[in-house]
RNA sequence: GGGCCUGUGGUCUAGUGGUUAUGACGUCGCCUUGACACGGCGGAGGUCUCCGGUUCAAAUCCGGACAGGCCCA
């Protein structure tokens, strides 16, 4: 078989590796443990290429890690919370969630997840991944979810947890809130009202445009846009508002469009999103003037108790009457409607549960400092963000599919009443409080309905991987964990979250160290969308190419970069895999390990040179930076090891070409297993196996050094560029590769040592005779030919020019060479011309002992060497 | 609008102050050598996005512009 099949060979050793349990996390062990914050792969839907390159990058660092010897835990799990399967259930039954009882729902929610991850544990599998089995968790579960409580409990205790009211999507219809992805956008004709304020001041008119007039009983603030010199007089100055007669300042701000309406706008508390951001950069009391039913509320005084629409209507035809209305117009804008009923959504106050993070912003920022960021400049960005929070974590949501908030309310007071731990887990929609009536008032106790936002469940990966609370020994052992693995777009979410869950719980950050990747782009440079048809299908190309091939793509992806996908790199790698195995093929006829009893010059390079692979592709490892160790370790297995030490010892069968061929071997397959973990597996089994004991190659120890001497280093380069210049030259006259080419004869004082010591070597490489070292002086140069340079000779001799490089080309060279070294002119046809080595070139031909010779310069880190090749040999 | 990142032959990419800018794919030419033609050797192909600055010296450092990505607003 001279090529490689990926497919059988694959499936084979993945088979095995999972018969083999070699990934287990050993909790007893008392080897060092690396532990690893595996994301939980979400149960939703088909494996992105992105997923397949992030996955792919932990899996070379769990490799690794046990290849150097640690405890590795890295755990199978998945993330199963949430409303992407709610809507992927509500697709596949036709059902609404908000129509369908909460538990029946929640039931198709856990068998629709639970028939995903059958299919994503396969792909983890055949993407070769070493994820454990045994440290298995799913975020729905209840073992998990009742960690998610006793943190949330645990942080009730310290403070941490408050009742507020959020601006969420409603829709009064229905009643409920909204997530942003229930939310249909839709063009609508609306009224536009323009409508008279008054300056507080002078009583003069100002007249601003509105599409919500009833909501001027909220209006807080004026704006106009600082460049617009219509209202440049107000700016800072008060107005009164119609109707209620409230002053309002009127401000200045770039977001307020000139040529809308009027260019003044009302910002009223609260209409919609654009408002919540003036009302947070304005600091506005938030009031209500909307209810949970769409009614107004009592700020709306005489309109109080109507719907919004009537409201509206009434507040229209006051002002008509009262002469404060000055016209309408007709325009169409954008309004959100509710997904379902399509009634306009409002955007209202709803209580909420809060997780205080505005007044823990330095205990985040102190763990940020202490973890290592791979890339570091990822850091800044949390920073930033950190630095510019300005709200509360609003932590509850108005769904179903999540884990239930463990508390109970009073239905008279409101008093709280939090789950008891030894209760969790725990759903109060179903369970009962642990009191049986509201200690404080007597009044009935409310289960809570909202569940927790889903952050706050994968927000606790790091406390749910160290058994907190479940074996506090283990815990103190393995928290802070080795290392949080993610992506770029979650840093403000996942890793925030979790910095900040894990200090307000256990005082210290919850890794030593993070690792964030980049995007996969499609290929044209954009992201990935399945409507610009510009999606890659992993699968597919599992399918194509195998596992090890896409794996080699994913180590050329540098951490923290987009980077666009290649196929021609996946294309590659198969023909990546095809050198390695014939490399392993050929050197597997050098049976046995050998001895370093006699190594030879060559021996001792390529050790060298692996050497210093083997030191840089552990930094790398150690870095994350597996496109510079996979390329390290390509670059020497391919292009020194095969390229010219195989060339080098082809028909050597000495101890030390074994030894060398063993070590260098065995060292260089373990550097390549974490990125190509089946053929390596293939090679190690068949070849190794029997010398080296380990039950598999991902289970053996990472390769040592083993020495590099510089001065080697310098004598084994010299020796490999002079066989390659003649292998080159070989080439460039069409010969064989393997023609003999009888005595070689070398000038290179520098390089003699090497040339004497390795001569052997280089005989056998270039099918040469014999070597014969001489002195520069013994060569003896002969012009040849010359060339006459027209550039020069044109220009300055004009007319003149023909004659002269006539006369060039009929003179003998050796005539010419001495006219000039002389300094004399030539004489053509009585004339006298003075030429100079610029007007010409001469080329020389070369004889040693009066035997003509080719001559070939090769510039060596020994000095430049010139090696004499008898004439003729073609 | 803000923060961070990226911009190098046709395409993709390495390179964070120092001779002639790395490699891959593609392309053109040559070569079956004890494993590999999915191999080996060689050729052509570059205003290092643009403008300005620092420096003896800039792809590299600084400032600005333009284009793309992610997050935020």
């Amino acid at each position: 078989m001279s090529e490689y099949q990926c497919s059988s060979v694959e499936k084979k050793w993945q088979d095995a590796w999972e018969e083999w349990k070699i990934y287990r996390f050993d909790p007893d062990s008392d080897k060092e443990p690396y532990t690893i914050d595996n994301p939980p792969r979400y149960a939703s839907g088909a494996l992105h290429i992105g997923h397949a390159v992030h996955y792919t990058h932990i899996d070379f660092a769990a490799r690794y890690k046990r290849m150097r010897g640690y405890n590795v835990m890295f755990p199978l799990c998945f993330d199963v919370n949430g409303m992407p399967i709610e809507v992927n259930v509500e697709k596949k039954y036709g059902i609404k969630m908000r129509e369908t009882d909460r538990h029946d729902f929640v039931k198709l929610c856990r068998e629709f997840a639970n028939s995903n991850i059958g299919e994503m544990k396969r792909q983890f599998k055949i993407l070769g991944h070493s994820m454990d089995p045994s440290a298995y968790y799913q975020t729905d579960a209840d073992y998990y979810r009742k960690i998610t409580q006793l943190t949330f409990l645990e942080m009730y205790k310290k403070g941490y947890v408050y009742k507020g009211e959020s601006p969420v999507n409603w829709c009064p219809r229905c009643g409920t809130a909204l997530a942003d992805a229930e939310v249909e956008y839709e063009e609508r004709k609306t009224q536009l009202n323009y409508i008279k304020f008054k300056e507080a001041d002078t009583g003069k008119d100002v007249i601003i445009a509105t599409t919500r007039p009833e909501l001027l009983c909220a209006c807080k603030l004026v704006a106009v846009h600082p460049e617009d010199k219509k209202y440049k007089h107000i700016i800072g100055k008060r107005l009164r508002t119609p109707i209620y007669d409230m002053e309002v300042e009127v401000v200045a701000d770039e977001k307020v469009d000139p040529e809308f309406g009027t260019g003044v706008v009302m910002i009223c508390t609260i209409g919609d999103k654009d408002d919540l951001e003036w009302i947070f950069k304005y600091k506005l009391p938030i009031e209500k003037s909307i209810d949970e039913h769409g009614r107004m509320t009592e700020i709306a005084g005489k309109y109080a108790g109507m719907e919004i629409g009537e409201a509206r209507k009434a507040v229209i035809e006051d002002m008509k009457k009262a002469g404060l209305l000055v016209k309408q117009e007709e325009i169409t804008q954008t309004v959100g409607r509710c997904w379902r009923c399509h009634t306009p959504l409002e955007f209202l106050q709803v209580p909420q549960w809060f997780f205080n993070i505005l007044d823990h912003k330095k205990e985040v920022l102190e763990a940020a400092e202490r973890i290592d960021w791979f890339p570091e400049f990822m850091k800044v960005r949390l920073y930033d963000w950190v630095n510019s929070l300005n709200r509360d974590w609003v932590i509850s949501r108005q769904r179903y599919f999540a884990t239930p908030i463990p508390l109970w309310e009073c239905k008279d007071c409101g008093y709280v009443v939090p789950a008891k731990e030894e209760q969790c887990y725990v759903d109060p929609t179903i369970d009962k409080a642990p009191v049986d009536r509201c200690p404080k008032c007597g009044g009935e106790l409310k289960g809570c309905e909202d569940v927790f936002d889903t952050w706050v469940d994968s927000s606790i990966t790091a406390l749910y991987n160290t058994f907190w609370r479940r074996d506090d020994a283990l815990f103190r052992k393995l928290y802070p964990m080795s290392l949080r693995p993610q992506s770029h777009d979650i840093i403000r979410t996942w890793a925030f979250y979790s910095m900040f869950r894990g200090t307000a719980i256990t005082g210290r950050e919850p890794w030593r160290n993070i690792m964030i990747g980049g995007f996969i782009l499609a290929e044209d440079g954009r992201p990935m969308h399945a409507s610009w048809g510009n999606a890659v299908d992993p699968l597919r190309l599992l399918e194509d190419y195998g596992a090890d091939a896409l794996r080699y793509f994913a180590a050329k992806c540098a951490l923290g970069i987009d980077t666009p996908f290649r196929s021609k790199d996946v294309k590659h790698a198969v023909k990546f895999e095809n050198k390695i195995w014939n490399i392993y093929k050929l050197i597997s006829r050098w049976k046995g390990r050998g001895s370093k009893g006699d190594l030879r010059l060559v021996d001792r390079w390529i050790i060298g040179r692996y050497t210093q692979v083997v030191r840089l592709a552990t930094k790398h490892m150690d870095g994350f930076e597996y496109e510079k160790a996979m390329a390290q370790v390509e670059n020497f297995l391919w292009h020194e090891f095969a390229d010219h030490y195989l060339e080098m010892i082809k028909g050597r069968d000495d101890e030390a070409v074994k030894y060398t061929l063993y070590e260098v071997g065995i060292g260089t397959l373990k550097m390549l297993a974490p990125f190509m973990p089946h053929i390596t597996e293939e090679i190690y089994q068949r070849d190794y196996r029997e010398f080296e004991g380990a039950k598999s190659i991902h289970i053996s120890a990472w390769p040592e050094e083993i020495f590099s001497v510089e001065e080697d280093m310098k004598a084994g380069e010299a020796i490999r560029d002079i066989i390659a210049a003649i292998r080159r030259w070989k080439a460039s006259k069409g010969m064989p590769l393997n023609a003999g080419i009888g005595r070689m004869t070398i000038v290179g004082p520098e390089a003699e040592k090497a040339i004497i010591e390795a001569h052997e070597d280089i005989l056998r490489t270039v099918k040469g005779s014999d070597i014969v070292l001489i002195k520069e002086e013994d060569v003896k140069k002969v012009p040849s030919s010359v060339m006459p340079n027209f550039k020069r000779i044109g220009p300055e001799f004009k007319s003149d020019a023909g004659k002269i490089v006539k006369f060039l080309k009929s003179a003998e060279p050796a005539e010419i060479e001495r006219t000039l070294s002389e300094d004399k002119p030539v004489e053509i046809d009585g004339k006298e011309y003075r030429l100079t080595a610029e007007h010409l070139s001469i080329d020389y031909d070369l004889q040693v002992e009066g035997v003509e010779m080719e001559a070939l310069e090769v510039p060596t880190t020994l000095g430049k060497v010139l090696v004499l090749l008898k004439k003729g040999l073609t």
